[in-house]
Order: C-alpha cells, then structure tokens, then sequence
DNA sequence: ATGACCACCTGCGAGC
DNA sequence: TGCTCGCAGGTGGTCA
C-alpha cells in the first residue's frame, strides 16, 4: 500500500523513536511476516537480540534498520580499509534535515546535502530489511497498549523508554527480513531496485535512456522498480495526471524534455506528499505513532472516478488495469493512437 | 532477455 | 441478515 512518501514518512519516525537502541527480545508472532529466513521465526528474533539498531534507511518503497555489533561473536568482519566508527547518537540527537535523504555511496559526487553522514556503516555488516507490502505498519506503541489485530512482530528494547516497535499488518504481503549488506550499502536482496526519484543520485539522462529503449508504457514503466522506485499506483497516477500524459502511451518515442518534465511531476508530487505526512484513505497507512497523514485532501486524479478534473472540467475515468485501477482525465490524457 | 500476468492474503462495501 | 462479488497503497515467480 505505501509508496515513497507513506515510507519515507515512517522512516523518519523510525529514526526517531527507535534508531540507537538495543533490541531486547523479539516475538513472532504470524510466520509469514518474518520473509526469506528458513531458520524461522525464533531464529529470526535470536539473531536480532542484544543488537544496537544503527540509522533507519530506504530506498524505494524498502526501508531497513543497520544491526551493529556490540561485540558479540559471528558477525561479518568491516569491510577493509573502512575503519569502524560509532554509527548513531541516542534518538534525541538524530537530526533530518530534508527531503532528499541520500543513502550511500559516500565516494560519489560530492552533492551531499545532509550533514548526518548516513552511508555505508563499516560496523554494520547485516541489517532487518522492512516492506510494508499493501497493509504493513511499523509501530512504536507503548509496551501497556493493547496488541493489534494483525500484530505480526514485536520487538522489545533494553532500555527504560517503555515503547515497543510492532509490526502490524493485515494481507501479510509485506514482511520483515535479515540480510548481510552488500559492498554497496543495500542489503544484498534489493540490489535489483533502481534509486528513487528523490535520491540525489538519481540519473536522470539514464532514466531516460533505459525508458527509450524499453518496448513498454509509461505507467509500466514507472512502476518498474528496476528503472524508478518509489513509484506506486497512486503517485503514477497523480505524476501522469499532471503530465498530462495518457497511461497507456509507449516510452519509446519520449524526448528528453518529456522525461524530464514527468520525473519533474513524479518529484513534486512526492515532495507535496511528504509534506503532508503522505496519503492515507483508512487507517491501513499511518506513521509509526498510529497518525494518517493528509495527501489525500490533495490528490488530483488518484479515486476521482466521475468527479471534474481540476484543469479543464471533465468527468474523470477509471480504468481498469492490470488487476488494478487507472485513474485519468479523457480530456487532458490522450489515449495514444495505437493501443494494443 | 524482456515483457505481461497472477498468486499471495484479509477485509470492506455494494448489491442481491 | 447474510451471501457473493469486486476492489484495495505491491512484488516475485512464471509464462510466452
């Protein structure tokens, strides 16, 4: 369910509330939400326990929480030539500045911006990778609340905060994982999800060519998370919308100028989402302190079946697609000439 | 190799 | 009241 901004939204809550401190114990609580560990769930939580949670990452719609070592036995030695260091302060002095969170490769081109020095973690060889799926949550609840329905997985800490971190979710589509970091500072398994538009080392000119050279359409494509992360059904939508491109017109003839325009649009919109607290519908998407953001207010063709587009007044369509929904103005969205 | 589809789940609202 | 159907923010595996 969440796109780039829903868990954008929730990692910054996770750096918050829960970066910088050492998981006491872990309980699963549904097999399905721990993924990819045939040891299953109890070796899961064993291997997490008496483990400091390093800085909250993401990249697309994945996000993951750095395990240091506390000096225990069995870890992946630091890469050579990276000296160890400290990974985090205590949540009270994590600071996050922007919009734009850059994540590794701390040798690229010198651009950043945040002052939080957040890349590859020499200390942290292995990290919980997270997907909300349609209907995950991450909560930092107070350990007295009452479980969930859906409650999956819960992670007590060593401290005397009295907050837990929960995860909740109702398909069971999303899920937590354990996974050795790859030399490039992802976990190893989404080596495969291309950089998010928001991403200061987004490539733009590379984006372009790859959209080129794909036989494909444009909303295809920007759910592909192999070309674009971040991207969902909702912010498709809204960037095409915007756009005013149809979602059925071939890549194949775009202009860089067009390319740009829409990675133009996909931006802004996600950036006005964040700034809101993302889009929620229900209370399916909400931050990690139980609170709906407000994007929803906002949104311009995402579930506006039959109501006017907001440019030039035309009923709105929906249409279905790929066992999903396409939301676009007839008018200002142009079904391409051929279509399949 | 690349592109297109469907299974994986639970719940909710609409219609009968 | 209660059934069935369609629909929901995503992804990976499999098929052509």
């Amino acid at each position: 369910m969440p796109e780039l901004p829903e868990v954008e939204v929730v990692r910054r809550g996770l750096e918050r509330w829960v970066s910088g401190r050492i998981v006491a114990d872990v309980q699963v609580l549904h097999p399905r939400a721990v993924r990819r560990h045939i040891a299953g769930g109890e070796d899961f939580g064993a291997r997490l326990k008496g483990h400091r949670i390093g800085l909250a990452q993401r990249r697309g719609k994945y996000l993951w929480l750095p395990l240091s070592d506390l000096g225990e036995a069995g870890h992946v030695p630091a890469p050579p030539g990276t000296a160890p260091r400290p990974v985090v302060a205590a949540p009270e002095y994590v600071q996050y500045e922007g919009a734009a969170p850059s994540h590794d490769a701390p040798h690229g081109p010198t651009r950043e911006r945040t002052p939080l020095r957040r890349g590859r973690s020499a200390d942290s060889p292995s990290a919980v990778l997270a997907h909300l799926g349609m209907s995950g949550q991450l909560l930092v609840q107070p350990q007295d609340a009452p479980d969930e329905k859906h409650l999956r997985i819960r992670v007590r800490f060593s401290d005397a905060l009295n907050t837990e971190l929960r995860f909740v979710d109702q398909r069971t589509f999303g899920g937590l994982s354990l996974h050795e970091m790859s030399p490039d500072g992802l976990p190893d398994v989404i080596a495969h999800i291309a950089r998010d538009p928001l991403d200061p080392l987004f490539d733009d000119d590379a984006f372009h060519e790859a959209l080129r050279r794909r036989r494909t359409t444009v909303k295809r494509a920007l759910l592909d998370q192999s070309l674009i992360s971040g991207v969902g059904n909702i912010y498709a939508d809204e960037a095409l919308w915007r756009a005013r491109l149809h979602y059925e017109r071939p890549t194949t003839g775009f202009t860089r100028p067009r390319t740009a325009e829409l990675l133009g649009h996909v931006r802004d919109v996600m950036n006005a989402a964040l700034a809101v607290g993302g889009t929620s519908f229900d209370s399916l998407y909400v931050n990690v302190n139980g609170e709906s953001g407000y994007f929803d207010r906002s949104l311009d063709a995402y579930g506006r079946e039959g109501e006017p587009c907001r440019r030039c007044g035309t009923l709105m369509r929906r249409r279905p697609w790929m066992n999903r929904s396409s939301y676009f103005c007839p008018r200002c969205q142009r079904p391409p000439r051929v279509t399949s």
